[in-house]
DNA sequence: GATGAATGAGGTTTCATTCAT
DNA sequence: TATGAATGAAACCTCATTCAT
């Protein structure tokens, strides 16, 4: 039933699809035939929308990307205290949305092609770099441009990490423990590195 | 030319071969022609030493864990001191060995598989607890249960977290720098502990 | 924005862009998108008018039929001797505007369809049996019915194996250059047969 | 059943199929299930030693040539009277083996094919120029160089046009008929450059 | 023990055609 | 009249697996 006005529908349905399908059957089996059948729609409409399946795969972690991204800066839009701010990136990656099973074993899938891929790779240090500096440029209103960088680092890293666990184990840690254990990383630091000058 | 006692040297080629194969051409790209090819033998000879590709894919699995306890278990033998034994553990994490971009980057790709492969599921989990185990167990005689608890998946965490970072970002950071940011969170956690004890 | 009397335009168009794009494309890469974007419609428009892409197929091959018709017709009302009845087929058979890369290419096309399509095969039959018939008729005023019916089919045997060069070697050879060996070929036969005749 | 030394049979098996296949169905309705039904075989098996269709398609159209090359060397070697050489290539041309409608039709539908493929227009390139080359040296002890070349064109133009005939009109004109036409242009222009020599 | 020819299911993609708008 | 979204059959191709040798 062809009507007019579907295009922007159909991408977010085809891409809702895709992230289903890559958590409940892998990577691997996310075929053509999945996806469409789960957005009740016939395969051709894939290639009529993304002109193939690589297109489509590639949006979907542009998708994503986006979400996290505005989950982003929805949340540091709300606050200037550097503090605040840093809590805010960290709230963002733990949000209730994004971290959930399905998104996540998803973004776990696609990291897994990054090594072999130039676009999903290109997708993936776009997100690395904004994420990093919108860390750094907070840490650096607390601390010295080194412990910015090496404290950012950190939180990036055990963030990940806890993305992998949440993909690997089920969706355990909870968001709730995984915001704990980095701000908990971050405010350790931050404590750290007070005392340590305060010794100077 | 049939030859006797092949057997352990044709799979240890074939796991090898797998390895580097995921590597270079990614998990899906990992086909049976190309581990027989780059392994120099048939493609028959895979089902007569394995049964089919994914008791290969296992078997590749158990092997990357095996590297991985045996690094552990060499480095603790050596060392009785609790923070030493972190240490070691850490160590052993990012020896030059194992946080290779090869090994990194097929370990990636397993665990993309975890959710969706009971088989892998099961190695997965014996790893996990098998490191906890030896972290929680050493932490514990340094701090309480619950720190303990913490500390170890925290250190967990972040080691994960670098590992994908190694393959995601084809091999950035060095050992030398994942291991200095490790250790770093576990002495930041243990200063704390020991202040937040002394104060009360 | 529907018009009215819009027919005979968009069927000139359609069939216009099947030429094209036979020429362009191949005959097995001509598809109802290829001749729609060429025409700068719709595809479903092609269903509008032709009824389907057989149908608009046949009616491109009349077309070229039709040309090559009318370019014979037009020629031989010019004239009633009969060399020079028989001077107007070749000329129009080697117009400028026919003996061009594009339709004679689509020819080509044609012709090897017509094997396995009886539509086509009919439109080739009417076509061979005109050209026959209006050759033939010009050559008894000249020889026997026998030699009339050879000269004709050599002449016609000449004339297709012209166009497959021409279609099969990029334009080669030109207009004038086949005229002329045809031509030659005509005069060539009609003066043997005159010298054995006075031979006898 | 796997079997040593396949090679050779299987390929002249499918290259055989696909001309039949081709002078049957009809280019376009060549698939590869056509072919390996025909061949019986299953359909990877294309893949497996022509790496895939259009391979196939390339090797046999080599075949064809290859057959037609023969003919002509094998006719070739028997004669070295120049005019017995010309009719030796016209001959072989329409000998009863290579002048049927099965491999004319496949090669009216790989001419159709040569504007839009560079490998068969390449591979018809080569044709094209041995041709020319054997009937000019013979024709070049009978008549002058002008000559040789206005009469080669000739009996190729008129050879081609045959060939168009045969496929065409599903078999006429017949092989004997075929050769009587061309060999009678040949002496005919033979003939009439004698007799204009004869002249001046 | 080892090979690689052979299979056939299943993947992505293309395309003529239909039809609501 | 005209569009282009949507379908689904069928095309080419890949690949794990089997098995005669």
């Amino acid at each position: 039933m062809p009507k007019v006005g579907m295009e922007p529908i159909r991408r977010r349905q085809l891409i809702e699809a895709t992230i289903e399908s890559i958590n409940e059957m892998g990577f691997g089996d996310t075929t053509v035939k999945q996806i469409s059948a789960r957005a009740g729609v016939s395969t051709g409409i894939i290639h009529h929308y993304f002109g193939g399946k690589e297109d489509l795969l590639e949006a979907t972690m542009r998708k994503l990307l986006t979400d996290l991204r505005e989950e982003n800066v929805n949340r540091l839009s709300q606050c200037t205290d550097p503090k605040e701010r840093v809590e805010a990136v960290i709230d963002a990656n733990f949000s209730d949305r994004l971290f959930d099973i399905a998104p996540v074993t998803a973004w776990l899938a696609f990291w897994a092609q990054v090594p072999h891929s130039k676009r999903l790779r290109r997708l993936q240090q776009i997100n690395k770099s904004r994420l990093h500096s919108s860390l750094r440029h907070a840490l650096r209103q607390l601390v010295s441009e080194e412990d910015a960088r090496k404290i950012a680092f950190g939180i990036d890293s055990i963030m990940d990490g806890l993305w992998v666990s949440c993909a690997v184990n089920g969706g355990t840690p909870t968001p709730a423990q995984s915001r704990e254990l980095t701000r908990d990383y971050f405010y350790t630091q931050l404590d750290a590195i007070k005392r340590r000058k305060e010794r100077d």
